[in-house]
DNA sequence: CGGTAAGACTACTGGTGAGTAGGTAAGGCG
DNA sequence: CGCCTTACCTACTCACCAGTAGTCTTACCG
């Protein structure tokens, strides 16, 4: 998980000012991600990144706005990474499938960030709420479209976009929660808990309970991540 | 909403101590709410419930025993409106209908409960997470045994209670999230957003997407809430 | 119509943490 | 080799907040 250990009582040795950047958010991150950004203190901060509280000021400027940087430079790292898993050519079932693919791999490989995300920005009253709440809103709004799009050629009765944007938001939060339910059973691959929530929301309990489990249509290419 | 304006500057009228002690609850679970825990002071709350400093902690102890007391006590609303809204001798989905429209009852009439127990308990590293996550536990569990129940009886696999217990974890963050969404549209009633939960979680996207419905099998009972 | 105990208050302490002033070392360049 | 710019530090101020000491006041009971 990044290797910070700079906790040399003496002098930090001079660097680039782009490096140090990065360890402080680096830093950062991991600590709003443990404490909750009221509980975080600059200090705490200042010496999990290996330097003193000035440097920090000087370069990220305020607590504030370190944690909204913070919470852009996670948010946007997360959704690239959903957005080059999707697979935009696909039939509607397996682009919702790699895409849960893509959040499940990120989730597991960045726990730190989904913490941040998840549940410190959220509980903040601030404008954090506002940056978390645009991201997250990003990502009720392509899975909506990718629901008006799938309900377009069959009959179902077109109930309009607030229909659709109500379904993403119980897909979205569903996933965020199996995401949490994860972290405390972190002995199954991301594929399976993937699997899991696909199949509960392309399937729904009432074919679960039936036994008709879905599946991906066809192995097409074994993806070597 | 509980009518909470004591903010006259004098001495507060004399009241019996439980009296007292449930105005001092319904500030804290207000302030609380908005705030979170760490940001909210015993100031502001005793101010909000019309009384001193010292009388809150006279009577509710320091601020962790005050926030728990909080959890606890609408935890315990919230699960006792769930429970008796479930019907428990009808079959699994009408269980799982009525048990969502009493969950979306409840967060509709007590939205700052559902605030407290939702957003700032659950980002408190403390005890307070122990307290949230048992009664986290206790609805999925609850919503596991129901799922397990339900596959007892068609050819499901019995994939045992860790896959229950996924399910039940994506389908509680699935309401929780919801009700978040709500929380912004509430120009719907409760049942509408239930209902769409129920179609999503029982039928599923695939079924939805071919225009399959899930709805209630007979008005039994004209519920008069 | 007093006595008294529970209810309520004002006014403080101590600690913690955000943000800053002002000074010190180290690499670059003439 | 000396100067200057940039990175870096120690050591503070100030505000806010949890929790407390000591005092007043009002309802009730005889």
């Amino acid at each position: 998980m990044h290797a910070e250990q700079p906790v040399s009582t003496g002098r930090a040795k001079r660097l680039p000012r782009a490096v140090r950047e990065r360890q402080i958010m680096d830093a950062a991150v991991d600590v709003f991600s443990r404490l909750g950004f009221h509980a975080a203190s600059m200090d705490e901060i200042s010496e999990v990144a290996g330097i003193s509280k000035p440097m920090l000021y000087a370069y990220l400027g305020s607590k504030e706005e370190l944690f909204a940087t913070c919470i852009r430079r996670e948010s946007t790292r997360m959704m690239e990474a959903i957005a080059n898993g999707v697979e935009a050519d696909q039939p509607p079932d397996v682009q919702l499938w790699s895409g849960l693919r893509a959040f499940f791999g990120f989730v597991g490989e960045n726990r730190s960030s989904w913490q941040v995300l998840h549940r410190q920005a959220s509980s903040q009253g601030g404008p954090f709420a506002q940056e978390l709440s645009d991201m997250r809103g990003r990502a009720i709004s392509l899975v909506a479209a990718l629901l008006v799009h799938s309900a377009d050629f069959p009959n179902v009765p077109r109930a309009g976009d607030k229909e659709a944007e109500a379904l993403a938001a119980a897909l979205v939060g569903a996933g965020e929660s199996l995401a949490d339910w994860w972290l405390d059973n972190p002995e199954e691959p991301a594929g399976v808990v993937a699997a899991r929530l696909m199949n509960l929301v392309w399937m729904g309990f009432g074919d679960l309970v039936e036994g008709n489990i879905w599946h991906p249509p066809s192995r097409r290419v074994p993806e070597g991540d």
